[in-house]
RNA sequence: GCGAAGGUGGCGGAACUGGCAGACGCGCUGGACUUAGGAUCCAGUGGGGGAAACCCCUUGGGGGUUCAACUCCCCCCCUUCGCACCA
């Protein structure tokens, strides 16, 4: 017999595919659409198993999709601007055009060994001028509706990366990248103003039913929406002091009020010099030190009186004022009431300085606060009128004060920012814009675009300036509006603008003339299922959610959201080994268990996601070479459950393998049964057992696919089939050829989303013509999921004594009240129940259909 | 500190709205076929006791509800991941 030869197997149909074009998607006006997509890759030099298994995971759902008749658009693309490509442009020699794209046509080769059924004439790179050109059109879209704004800023600059971070890519004050501390610098930078959708983002949230529960929680977060107040102080001598709080309640509390370093009026208020340079100082500091260490737990607090006061609208008394480093200045109003019996942080720095303490909350009235500070809510107390409200009745009393004296009202703050989209860095895309002397800030126009970043250039980066700056020629341009001398903005994008939008270039990728056909993307879009890892839960999926709303402000779109179906798969995790001075160590350069091979340290081992910066990658090929790509295909979906992490272990390969090789030698065994005309239709007991074990089984993997991406007990249950199939067989020869048909084919078409050539193969064995890629999906019938005999366990008092045999009625219906009375007759006549029975007296007996039967005796 | 998810054999993991815990796979043990097997096939495999029939125990720990608890309730322990001076 012909062995599974996957080679082969392999080869000759991935070329069929391409040449059948088999996975090339139009819009149709007949079929209803489906859109998969996998969060496209960084291409930085290869595949790993961590790659294989997310595109395996949106590779199985698009074909099972195809073979239910939906019309599939399943593309890929590279997000190829970025800091590593410079990197390794850098340290290597290379430029970050000829790393990137070499990287690509790899990475591209190793998508089509794995068999993923991508259109491969949709790809493309963000770094293609033909798709970066419409990222600039975004751009200029953005600054025509007002959504792009240039501003002065402090801004978080990582030294080792010499760039300038958003918010989001600072991690408790340090560089997503590198780990190194932020410092802030003032720059003029460009900003995307994401704040003018909060609320909608907010809100939407809520419309996506399909997305995981912690994403949402962690953009909620993000958005960081709280309610409150804001409550104008009078300043002794003149002027205001405006702050935020969430708890107007405390406001008798409030003994002083604290302004954060930054804040304006922190040098103006006070008189004295002395007081300001000890400001400047604090100022100073708060900028330099990093916002937070990793781990330590608190930058202590520090302060100064500005010698000035403040009137409490409230009690009316005299309170003083205060700079503090606890303050920050980017959120709320950048100073605050303080109310140290209340709020840890006001006790802890009231004590430090010795600022009065006043207790306003008790949890209940009559009783006092057990321990300062307590932050619970309660009723007030030494709150003049409002003495005995609860708290939330003083806030709205409170509230009403405020609004009439016009000293404050009730309100909500967020601590969403906009978005820095300025980067000062070589490979990205340029932003278009030109600074003309007599004209001032002029856009580029559009049929101008794209801005083509140099190729023919210095790239190391300086720091504060972008290495476009040096780039004469690109420098110095006329001015669009008055075609006077001016030159170009030479910073370029966040990347995570270019990955804010393509997915709609994925739906409309042939036109130049415009960003996307809309036709085609009111066809094709939204995205049904996203698919890709938590780390971008915040970031990635927040911006591509407010670009999509701003372009449907535009009229460019008619949908709320982009991706209806959210699914965050678990990373595939590998050994790595970190040395505190030279970082990541590949696991191949650790020869001494442990030590550093530079210089000979212990070395920390830990499990980390795959990837090529940790050293710690496997790749498909160490899988594919030796049992073929479907077997490892298959393994990253069956070692565990797709939405938690997995170590990476080839122990287990083994096992998918000889399952294939077993699923081969089971089906070429019916070569060319196809070809014939046969009555599916079950003749003796035998037949009635295949055709359960066929239409169980086509429920459950159905099931387990449309359920959630249970990819692990689908191929379980495909094992089962094939197993309890194989046992029948070997001990029968009265089977019905034609039950037996059923039973393989449906085998091979439920096994064809995950081990697609191998299923293609024997479908062709089995005698059909054509490419299986369209042929219907197995529909289950429901009489022939349930078996006809049941075994039921008897408990007796918990345990289970004994089995008794049922036969089902018609299939369908086991028995009803009647013969439910019938069966506690019956379970009290077997053998063995009466001898577990003896001496006991029986109190109930529970039958629960098609469960169990459940005998309790008095004890 | 706050929030979320999770703890089941030697390992990865199953178990639908409470109904036979350990599906499926790895590994391991024994056997068959073999010159050989790291190929394939068959049998066994949670722990303990017993010659055996069988019996007892077992889902992080402790309590509870129930005829019946991995599943529900209360208390505690541990792990992982988010957030973290956000007023």
């Amino acid at each position: 017999m012909e062995h599974y030869d996957f080679k082969n197997i392999e080869s000759k149909w991935q070329k069929i595919w391409e040449v059948q074009k088999s996975f090339e998607v139009e819009p149709s006006s007949t079929k209803p659409k489906c859109y998969v997509l996998e969060m496209f890759p960084y291409p930085s030099g290869y595949l790993h198993m961590g790659h294989l298994k997310n595109y395996t995971l949106g590779d199985v759902v698009a074909r099972y999709k195809r073979m239910q008749g939906y019309n599939v658009l399943h593309p890929m693309g590279f997000d190829s601007f970025g800091l590593p490509a410079e990197n390794a442009a850098i340290k290597n020699k290379i430029h970050p055009k000829k790393w990137t794209y070499d990287s690509i046509a790899h990475i591209k080769k190793q998508m089509k060994a794995v068999g993923l059924s991508y259109d491969f004439r949709r790809e493309f790179a963000t770094s293609d001028p033909e798709y970066y050109k419409w990222t600039q059109w975004l751009f200029l879209f953005l600054y025509k509706q007002g959504l792009a704004y240039q501003k002065e800023a402090l801004v978080n600059f990582c030294p080792q990366c010499q760039t300038v971070l958003a918010n989001e890519q600072v991690i408790a004050g340090s560089c997503w990248r590198c780990d190194s501390k932020v410092v802030k610098n003032s720059l003029k930078q460009w900003f995307l103003k994401i704040t003018s959708y909060t609320e909608e983002l907010l809100s939407d949230l809520e419309i996506l039913n399909e997305w995981p529960e912690h994403v949402k929680t962690m953009q909620k977060n993000w958005i960081g929406k709280s309610y409150g107040a804001q409550v104008s102080f009078p300043i002794v001598g003149g002027g205001e002091i405006e702050v935020f709080t969430t708890r107007l309640d405390t406001i008798y509390g409030a003994t002083f009020l604290v302004l954060a370093p930054e804040h304006p009026l922190a040098l103006e208020l006070p008189q004295d010099p002395e007081i300001k340079e000890a400001i400047k100082t604090l100022i100073n500091k708060s900028l330099l030190t990093p916002e937070i260490e990793r781990s330590a737990e608190e930058i202590p607090k520090e302060g100064i009186f500005l010698r000035r006061y403040a009137f409490n609208p409230f009690t009316e008394e005299k309170i003083p004022i205060l700079v503090a480093n606890y303050v920050l200045y980017e959120y709320g109003t950048g100073a605050i009431m303080a109310v140290p019996a209340h709020d840890t942080r006001d006790y802890e720095f009231a004590l430090k300085y010795n600022l009065p303490i006043r207790e306003v909350v008790v949890p209940q009235l009559g009783t006092r606060c057990e321990e300062l500070p307590d932050d619970g809510y309660g009723y007030l107390i030494n709150s003049g009128p409002y003495d005995g409200l609860s708290s939330e009745e003083a806030t709205l009393k409170m509230a009403e004060f405020l609004q009439e004296k016009l000293l404050g009202k009730l309100t909500a703050r967020y601590k969403l920012r906009d978005w820095l989209l300025s980067r000062q860095r070589y490979w990205g895309v340029p932003i278009p814009m030109v600074y003309c002397q007599k004209c001032g800030l002029v856009p580029v126009k559009e049929e101008d675009l794209p801005v083509l970043l140099p190729e023919e250039i210095d790239f190391t980066p300086r720091g504060m300036v972008s290495p476009l700056a040096t780039s004469d020629e690109f420098l110095h341009t006329s001015c669009p509006q008055c075609g006077g001398s001016a030159h170009r903005e030479t910073d370029t994008m966040d990347t995570f603008m270019c990955s804010s939008w393509y997915y709609l270039r994925f739906g409309s990728p042939f036109t130049n003339r415009e960003p996307f056909i809309k036709k085609d993307i009111d066809y094709f879009l939204p995205v049904d299922y996203y698919i890709g890892g938590v780390e971008h839960a915040i970031l990635h999926l927040l911006y591509s959610r407010f670009i999509t709303k701003a372009l449907g402000d535009g009229g460019y779109l008619n949908f709320q959201e982009p991706f209806s179906r959210l699914f965050t798969q678990g990373m595939v995790l590998h050994t790595a080994f970190w040395c505190p001075t030279h970082y990541w160590i590949a696991p191949k350069d650790v020869k001494e268990e442990k030590y550093c091979p530079h210089c000979g340290m212990e070395l920390t081992t830990s499990l980390e996601a795959m990837s090529k910066s940790k050293g710690n990658v496997v790749l498909p090929e160490t899988i594919s070479h030796k049992y073929g790509t479907d077997t490892g295909r298959m393994y990253v979906l069956f070692a565990a459950p797709a939405e938690r992490e997995f170590e990476w272990k080839e122990e287990g390969v083994s096992g998918i393998f000889r399952f294939l090789n077993r699923v081969w030698k089971l089906v070429t065994s019916y070569q060319d049964i196809a070809l014939k005309e046969m009555n599916s239709h079950p003749q003796n007991k035998e037949d009635e057992s295949v055709k359960f074990i066929t239409h169980k089984t086509i429920k459950k993997v159905t099931q387990d696919i449309e359920n959630n991406f249970r990819f692990n007990t689908a191929i379980a249950a495909l094992m089962e089939m094939v197993n309890d199939l194989k046992a029948i067989i070997e001990s029968n020869n009265s089977l019905s050829e034609g039950v037996l048909k059923e039973a393989v084919e449906s085998l091979v078409l439920l096994i064809s989303p995950f081990a697609p050539h191998l299923a293609e193969e024997l479908w062709e064995k089995l005698g059909h013509q054509n490419s299986l890629t369209f042929q219907k999906w197995p529909i289950y019938e429901e009489n022939w999921v349930k078996e006809e005999v049941v075994e039921m366990p008897v408990q007796i008092d918990g345990k289970v004594r004994s089995k008794l045999i049922v036969v089902r009625k018609d299939r369908t219906l086991l028995w009803d009240v009647k013969e439910e009375e019938k069966l506690k007759e019956l379970v009290l006549q077997d053998e063995k129940v009466l001898k577990f029975l003896k001496g006991k007296k029986v109190k109930g007996i529970i039958v629960v259909p098609e469960k169990i039967i459940s005998i309790h005796t008095e004890r």
